[in-house]
RNA sequence: GCGUCGGUGGUAGAGUGGUCAAUUACAAGAGACUGUAAAUCUCUCGCCUUCGGGCUACGUAGGUUCGAAUCCUACCCGGCGCA
């Protein structure tokens, strides 16, 4: 087995730690930021321009990826690494996103993350319900309707597995199912039952396949405590080499939900919390003891013109920034050695492609530093002092 | 000069007697985005407003009509054709 993680210091107050996890294709510092590449593409980067930023490893989609091109076309190609030309580590998800994503979200314009002030709304909503969801659960699968050309396309845990043992990622995920934070605590029960059996039944397949991959099980339970624990519990006793947590979160509580289910998870394994990006929460997590992340934030809303800067985003698009000389922020990236604000908002209002890789590339390095910055007070004691210093600037 | 077609909000371009402050697109202004259905989506976009409405507007000036961006007349401007 090639895949090891190695604790290199823990704080003793807490559940944070810092460590190194070793794959076939080199280590991953951790905590790290994970740069998100579903369809095998950072979008709008080069894997040169990805290194540059400080990313040591990219997560690819399954169900998109098997939908086009295909896992045996990749396995083809000389499977993900050599297909996109990256060497580094590489994960992909299990597609458990997708059965929320074109399920219960479709067209309703969800998110994971519900917001206090959300909640209100959510009564009043509840029973639009069932509106053309195209991905379809049942007990032992999901069945898609592909988002493009409406062909349909059945997963079970087994075939996703298959798909990613065709894509050849270090760091494979188990299907599951992240559900909506607007289903009902007996409906959050029922799909924690079905993503556990599924882990079973993803962690069985793995293992007669001997792929030398390392399969990591998903910790759903939403925003319940006695569920994700339980789901901690459950996940967290299988032999898996490591650990995701999914699924939907109230915003206020995420610290909390990620401590729930820290605590109980081993120790010695890590600890990926799927899909979470914002500095705010990324120093819970870590504090929490998480040790990767991965989020479309940097460069989904740094296409829509969104930078991330030491005082908060800023939407570029906005008149003043027009002819404002400064760089996007003071880090030192490519984007900001290089150009003007100025310079970069008129790409993005004349929509040349240039604009958006700029500010891709500064808002991964953004985020990629900051939790390396964490990395580096772990292990140097001054974390807490960094994230108050940190928080203070961001959210003045 | 004659004939002809046309002049609509930042732009293009609908509308051809009431339901028109005027479809739509773009531009502009703002907002959203957390395991990517996303270089996407939402809102605003004449002026004023106690958000009920009020006022000024479709080249200009008159006129017909209960009512005109829409019909008539004259004028101004532009395209094209003929001299």
């Amino acid at each position: 087995m090639t895949f090891s993680f190695e604790i290199e210091k823990e704080i003793s107050n807490g559940l944070a730690r810092v460590g190194t996890i070793k794959t076939a294709h080199g280590e991953i510092k951790t905590p790290a930021f994970v740069a998100v590449g579903t369809k095998a593409t950072v979008k709008g980067l080069t894997p040169d321009q990805i290194k540059e930023t400080g990313v040591q490893t990219i997560i690819c989609n399954t169900y998109h990826l098997y939908l086009d091109p295909g896992a045996e076309q990749i396995k083809k190609l000389g499977g993900l690494h050599k297909m996109m030309n990256w060497s580094g580590p590489l994960m992909t998800d299990s597609g458990g996103f997708q059965v929320f994503s074109l399920g219960a979200a479709y067209g309703k314009g969800l998110s994971k993350i519900l917001k206090k002030s959300d909640e209100l709304l959510l009564s009043e909503q509840s029973d639009e319900e069932d509106k053309p969801r195209i991905a379809k659960i049942d007990p032992n699968g999901v069945m898609f309707r592909a988002h493009d050309d409406g062909s349909a396309h059945y997963f079970t845990p087994e075939k996703s597995i298959n798909i990613q043992h065709n894509l050849g990622a270090d760091i494979i995920f188990a299907f599951d199912e992240c559900t909506s934070p607007h289903e009902s605590l007996h409906y959050q029960k029922e799909a924690l039952d079905r993503t556990h059996r599924w882990a079973k039944q993803s962690l069985g397949y793995h293992k007669l396949k001997n792929t030398g991959q390392a399969l990591f099980g998903i910790v759903q339970g939403g925003r319940n405590e006695e569920l994700r624990k339980e789901s901690a519990t459950f996940i967290g006793n299988l032999d898996f080499e490591g650990f995701g947590i999914g699924g939907s979160f109230e915003k206020e509580d995420m610290t909390n939900a990620v401590e729930w289910v820290n605590s109980i998870l081993p120790k010695e394994k890590p600890r990926h919390l799927l899909g979470i990006g914002e500095p705010i929460d990324l120093f819970g997590a870590v504090e929490k003891g998480c040790d990767l992340f991965d989020c479309v934030n940097p460069t989904r809303i740094g296409r829509n013109g969104m930078v991330y800067t030491k005082n908060g985003r800023i939407n570029l698009m906005n008149k003043e920034f027009r002819d404002d000389s400064t760089p996007l922020d003071d880090c030192k990236c490519y984007a900001c050695k290089n150009f003007s604000r100025a310079y970069i908002a008129h790409l993005m209002h004349a929509k040349e492609i240039l604009g958006a890789t700029l500010i891709s590339i500064h808002n991964i390095y953004f985020i990629t530093h900051m939790v390396m910055q964490m990395r580096e007070t772990l292990l140097s004691g001054d974390f807490l002092s960094y994230k108050k210093d940190f928080l203070k600037q961001y959210y003045h």
